[in-house]
DNA sequence: CATGAATGAGACTTCATTCAT
DNA sequence: AATGAATGAAGTCTCATTCAT
């Protein structure tokens, strides 16, 4: 390591080397999102992956310790982005009051990074892996709705943890309806999600006349 | 086979056959519901399964074509014993008005159920196999608001589909939650989920002041 | 064994065993030169083999040690017909003068017993179990030629047991012959085989003008 | 993969590994000639290969899909030889004129690679895979017979391609007869059959006096 | 750094054989 | 005597991982 052969050249050469490694770390990752995503990520062997990418078997080693290393950085790199595509238009607003825009910045990265959760819930590791990211946007959530109570804008007696985590899921879920279906466009997809939590549907379809469920 | 000359002799061999080859069955369903719930579906091997059952690898394929198979059966059991534990309840109702008692006996059921749901969840061909779960929830609720429409319960503006589908994933996150957490009991997560659903949420959390998100 | 519960009954019952024991090995034996045949030696399973005698798979236990047990009395019991088929006819007659009834016997038996012999070529170990069979017919060949070579009918300079095994090979292959062709008749093939030996094939064919082989 | 920036540096590479990879693979055919020589087809496992080529098992399926697919390789490219080392003598020969320089060359060639036709017939899939040989030569001998046909050196009234089978039936049989003599040559076994076709057998041998098989 | 042939642990699957009934 | 469910040894095959070049 360090290739101390020649001092002058040090520095360019571990340039080049280091654009070219970087480079070649690309290529797989690209790489593996498409076969990932086509192929889910059982059926999909390192073979694959470096096939696809044009490299060496050999070469993927050297860029990540193994499957499960790879699917990490990738989910990682794919939570990060949705991350900051959301908390770009968020951060900046008063946290009580970003949910709308929230919802809609949410809608948008999960339809832009579908792959990436089309990859997450093929992992079979899926509930260890994906459920971090699920986490990230119910810990949104929660504090959301926590700001908004302690502005009194909520009901102190909302649970907000399960409340959060439970309103995750009803957006998660659209991620997995672009998997089926084409529409509706995301910015269409949150204004329904939105309606929905604003109690959409009719009391009546919650008032049951005859309840037989107390059991 | 060809002790047919008396039908109590034969009967009885073929019955007490039957009956061992049915337990021997049962126990490898159940031992595998354990293992797999347990460690998942990935990490399982056929050998983890008839260890835990106490019968020989062989046995397995004496009762089902192979892992796939047997996942296949197991979960289409679970299903089935799912949708015969709600629609039990909710068969009888007209319905239009059948949505809480049917959101308080499908939590009951994904409680009672949850191993097999975290087997869906972990089962990696997760996407193909556990959707058609989805679905089936999706279907009920996709029919029960399309019934409100029709009583004039509902608007007709209502996307019952994509509605229906949002909701099933809101539900479905209670059984991912109590994979994690004791709390709270099915009773008051169905109460929980119908509050939301009802509009708990005040109007004051989806009035953003400022929108950012038209682009 | 032996139940000799009620003396007078023992004869009868015993009796009723033996053809009961006697029919279902039959079957046995009788279902196994079909699937053999249709299948291959090696493609065979003995449970095959029961269900198509629709007997249990322990019964074939009781009958035969194990499949090349089978094989061996399949064959062994083939072998036997064909040279009681052959013998019946030869034997009455002087050795040196046998040849051709011999050879139109051991066609027609062929002709007959195709099916064993297409089992034996099947079985893959081919040279050990089959070449009984060739020995048997090479065997009678050389007998017979050393005969006429002992009467004076034939040269001394014959190389017996060796003009045996090729000529025992010619005969051989007109049941491979038939495994693929309807004709000619055993008949016609007998005399096809004689002529051949006769010298049937012109002086011309082997007058090698220039003969390069010298080597 | 992508080294192809200098010729110089990308060829040697994989023409270092292209050699390597054949002379693994020709290890691996060597050692299963032997052992499946030895053994007989089915009694050898895969891993009796590697081990004889002292190869990983896994080497094994980077250069063959399966056993049958390495006896595929093995019997076409040993018939492949067979038929080189014949036509080689025989091809600049006219046809009708060739038969005893083809059975001298025939008969080496049996005899350089009887191990190979050893595999054949114990392939137990034998009668498939070996039947392509015995074809090829019957072909020329159905080739030769009718060419020599065609000049009037044979009589029309030769049925060509029976004789040609049951020829190449007794020539196939020298190689059986070389399992277990080591007498005589190829040489003396080429003359032997040639006289025994020539009709060395005297007619004596097939005057029956009573002939009792015209049934 | 990159390569890809080689490796072998380990999963899968079959099927001859046993044995309780 | 007959049955067929159960057994597990033995073979097949895959694929993550290493390593000489």
């Amino acid at each position: 390591m360090m290739q101390m052969t020649s001092t002058q050249a040090g520095a360019p050469t571990s340039n080049r080397h280091a654009r070219q490694r970087t480079r070649t770390r690309e290529r797989l990752l690209e790489a593996a999102r498409d076969v990932l995503a086509r192929e889910g990520a059982q059926a999909t062997t390192i073979a694959d992956i470096t096939r696809a990418a044009d490299v060496g078997v050999g070469t993927f080693y050297l860029h990540f310790r193994d499957k499960d290393d790879l699917l990490h950085h990738l989910l990682e790199e794919g939570l990060e982005r949705l991350r900051e595509d959301v908390s770009g238009v968020v951060a900046p607003m008063p946290l009580a009051r970003s949910l709308p825009t929230a919802i809609h910045a949410i809608c948008d990265a999960l339809f832009t990074h579908r792959a990436i959760i089309r990859i997450a819930y093929s992992s079979g590791s899926f509930v260890d892996l994906t459920r971090r990211g699920q986490e990230m946007l119910a810990t949104y959530l929660r504090c959301a709705i926590e700001a908004a109570q302690e502005e009194g804008l909520a009901s102190k007696s909302i649970d907000a943890p399960l409340v959060a985590d439970l309103v995750s899921g009803m957006i998660l879920q659209s991620a997995l309806w672009w998997g089926e279906h084409a529409e509706p466009a995301p910015d269409r997809m949150a204004r329904q999600i939105i309606t929905l939590l604003r109690g959409e549907l009719p009391a009546a379809l919650f008032e049951a006349s005859f309840q037989r469920d107390i059991s």
